[in-house]
DNA sequence: AGCACGCCGACT
DNA sequence: GTCGGCGTGCTC
């Protein structure tokens, strides 16, 4: 009977690909098994099985599997391909995107140039040689005479190093790297291994970093800490999913710390994901004192070598039993994973955006656990709407934690209305009188300032006062953003640079100017206005390879005042920081969407958080020109629980998630004409599938054209009660439809789920 | 997404 | 005469 293998590909196709087993290879084409195929007249790819089956394909011409991968262990394990199912259903994008995201493309060798196999990292090491064997313990002196000093020298360094002659049955294997420090030539190590005094021989080493300290036991937790720790484990015995709801500065990492060593001395495997990479490196060094060589480090920006060998390590015999990421570590290989812990859970970045799969990594890993037979712990002092939801309903457990670390006070919050200090002409730029007079007292007090303000650049749209003429991007419909470091115009969207015209291009008038402030503009102005302060700015434009030196000058006191946008807000501590200003809240307060105000709410309260050090309040100023906006009441109580009561009740009447669910379709074109039919028919063929009130838009997005090409979205709103593959079905039938009646032409469409 | 096949302009 | 432009259609 002919046996048959669905495979997987790396194409953006939604479907499978079924291959013949040929006889040979049946006892190693098993589901995981990384498959080498012919895809096409010109193409060789590597798929991964997903089942074997002898059903007769409905397809005549049914090509061979060329070679399995897999030699020993399939390299995708079962968990991982219900997951990459489940991904490529509820994300509506192809099994192939998933498998691109979730495979390290070294993993994968194709017939494309952009072929980058996995090299495995070799090094040089060095053992004693047949002529040293003969007497212990060895002399340099008396084995090489009077001349060749250098020899000598290198063998006494050897011998030192590899302890030979305390220990010849067992010398410690010395690299030639080494052995060569110190201006030594390879002449002269030539020259010992032809005299039979040292051997070389090469290794496989890796990259993996390895931890040489010695590991201690976790922190000792405070009263409210252990409360809190004995909590979560009394809900796990009932529920699968807790959310810790810890103010900041409560110390989680210490809970999340005991429960990881608990969960590793039962035998099992722990993943703890953060919303950015850069905490991870931050995390690190705190989780290492206790875990040592048992934990690794694995994110995306990871070099796709490291990346082999990680996944490598976790499929073999002596797997990682912590591993800590950001959202991509979510797709690793787990072979016994028993927690699951997603620290600052509300954070946007769990969500991917870009490239399909738009995944949430927080809800990924709680269905990643799930499989797995695993807990999940989510952490925030600003759990997401939906979290919160799901734990005042039951579904998951909640455990509060509400007083911060070492006795420390939840800063002082003040709200400062701009709009009428402007009018009393009481602002100096951006900065009330309140802000700057705290700043200073700060800096008196040898404490340090933290400033948030969400733009980057120097000033915002470069405009003309005369006509309103306004500077956009030649290629997508936005205005630029001065940036004074460059003297160029930039857009945020597509990355092209301009310079300012002299002269206004339409009325000819000569005095353009940027409105508005950036963080730019804003360090400028700080460094003015307290000359003798240490002054640093942290946002994109700034963190190419500075981000570390940047956080670790402030941790360390080597700066005063730090001007940063959403990157400051995120997990990290700060322990000196007297005053944290926010400088203008409307720009958080305002986005056009049902989140603006969850998002403000958890914006502001993490930034607020950062404030405020043992024995000392810290100060929290927020500049607004709406000081009357519900939130920010809110955020000066540090009213959670009323937050949440207000969010449900308005997405209630709105019709907005956690009571129904979105998913955003985007279309993309060149043309302007045909994306407008084409959104208008889709839109109606989805109506008649979900019904009118279901379905928003078509609308054009904020920023309606970006790289050429126009953009148009439709959202559908699917009650809880729908599953997500009948909406993807409904979804997929309306696409169907409008393909057949040649409405959608040139057009790109791609899907959304939970949109953020 | 790739990659091949295919049908029209400017070059040796 | 052919090299090569990118339109369109298929990939088990």
């Amino acid at each position: 009977m002919p046996l048959y293998a669905d495979i997987i590909l790396p194409v953006p196709l939604n479907q499978l690909f079924t291959y013949l087993v040929p006889g040979p290879l049946r006892h190693l084409a098993v589901p995981g098994a990384r498959a080498y195929v012919q895809f096409g007249k010109g193409r060789r790819l590597t798929g991964i099985i997903l089942r074997i089956h002898n059903d007769n394909p409905s397809v005549h011409a049914v090509k061979e599997i060329l070679s399995i991968l897999d030699n020993d262990r399939p390299s995708v394990l079962p968990s991982q391909l219900r997951l990459m199912t489940w991904m490529s259903d509820y994300c509506m994008c192809s099994p192939g995107d998933v498998m691109k995201t979730v495979i390290p493309s070294g993993m994968r060798p194709d017939s494309g140039a952009n072929d980058k196999p996995f090299k495995p990292k070799t090094e040089i090491f060095a053992k004693p040689g047949p002529a040293i064997k003969v007497q212990t313990p060895v002399d340099p002196a008396k084995l090489l005479g009077k001349t060749a000093v250098k020899q000598k020298e290198v063998l006494q360094k050897y011998l030192d190093m590899s302890g030979y002659n305390t220990n010849p049955d067992a010398p410690v294997p010395v690299s030639r790297k080494a052995l060569t420090d110190g201006g030594i030539t390879s002449a002269t190590l030539n020259a010992l291994q032809q005299n039979g005094f040292i051997e070389f021989y090469e290794l496989e080493t890796g990259r993996l970093p390895h931890f040489g300290g010695k590991t201690q036991e976790p922190p000792v937790l405070s009263q409210a800490q252990q409360k809190a720790l004995a909590e979560i484990k009394a809900s796990f015995k009932t529920r699968n999913v807790c959310l810790l709801h810890g103010v900041t500065s409560s110390g989680k990492t210490e809970i999340y710390t005991h429960l990881i060593k608990e969960c590793i001395s039962r035998g099992r495997q722990v993943l703890y994901l953060l919303p950015e990479i850069a905490l991870t490196t931050q995390i690190m060094h705190r989780l290492q004192k206790v875990f040592g060589n048992e934990m690794t480090v694995y994110h995306s920006r990871c070099s796709d070598n490291i990346k082999v060998e990680v996944w490598n390590r976790l499929t073999g015999t002596d797997p990682y039993k912590l591993v800590l990421g950001a959202r991509s570590a979510v797709l690793l290989p787990f072979q016994n994973l028993g927690l699951v812990i997603v620290d600052e859970e509300h954070e946007p970045s769990f969500k991917q955006e870009d490239p399909s799969p738009r995944y949430q990594g927080r809800n990924t890993a709680i269905m990643l656990a799930s499989l797995c037979g695993a807990k999940t712990l989510l952490g925030s002092a600003t759990p997401a709407i939906e979290s919160y939801s799901n734990a005042v309903s039951g579904k998951y457990g909640l455990v509060s934690l509400t007083e911060r670390f070492r006795g420390m006070e939840l800063p002082q919050i003040e709200i400062v209305d701009t709009a009428e200090l402007r009018r009393k002409k009481y602002m100096k730029g951006i900065f009330s009188p309140q802000l700057t007079d705290a700043i200073d007292m700060t800096l008196d007090k040898g404490m340090q300032a933290l400033l948030f303000h969400n733009r980057r650049g120097y000033t915002g749209t470069v405009e003309c006062p005369d006509c309103g003429w306004v500077q956009k991007c030649d290629c997508c419909d936005v205005s630029l953003t001065f940036h004074k470091s460059s003297d160029t115009a930039s857009c945020h969207y597509c990355g092209r640079k301009y310079r300012v015209p002299l002269s206004c291009p339409s009325c000819g008038g000569k005095s353009l100017r940027g409105k508005g402030f950036g963080t730019e503009r804003i360090e400028e102005d700080v460094a003015r206005m307290f000359p003798g302060a240490r002054v640093a700015r942290l946002d994109l434009d700034s963190s190419k390879e500075g981000y570390s030196s940047i956080i670790n000058d402030f941790q360390e006191g080597r700066t005063d005042i730090l001007i940063g946008t959403q990157m400051i807000s995120k997990g990290l501590d700060f322990d000196n920081v007297n005053v944290v200003g926010i400088l203008q809240a409307d720009s958080i307060m305002s986005y056009p969407d049902f989140r603006a105000t969850e998002r403000a709410f958890q914006l502001m309260a993490q930034v607020a958080g950062r404030a405020g050090r043992k024995g000392v309040q810290g100060k929290v100023i927020i500049q607004t020109r709406r000081p009357d906006a519900p939130v920010l009441e809110m955020v000066r109580h540090n009213d959670y629980i009323g937050f949440y009561k207000q969010q449900m009740e308005e997405r209630y009447s709105f019709s907005y998630p956690p009571y129904v669910r979105l998913i955003c379709i985007s279309l993309k074109s060149t043309d302007l004409g045909c994306i407008e039919t084409a959104a208008t028919a889709l839109a109606s063929n989805l109506k008649e599938l979900f019904g009118q009130q279901a379905i928003l838009g078509p609308d054009a997005p904020p920023v309606p054209r970006v790289m050429y090409r126009h953009i148009r979205r439709i959202i559908v709103k699917a009650g809880l009660d729908v599953s997500p593959a009948n909406i993807r079905l409904q979804i997929n039938k309306a696409v169907t439809k409008t393909e057949s009646q040649k409405l959608l032409g040139k057009v790109t469409l791609s899907f959304d789920a939970d949109p953020q």
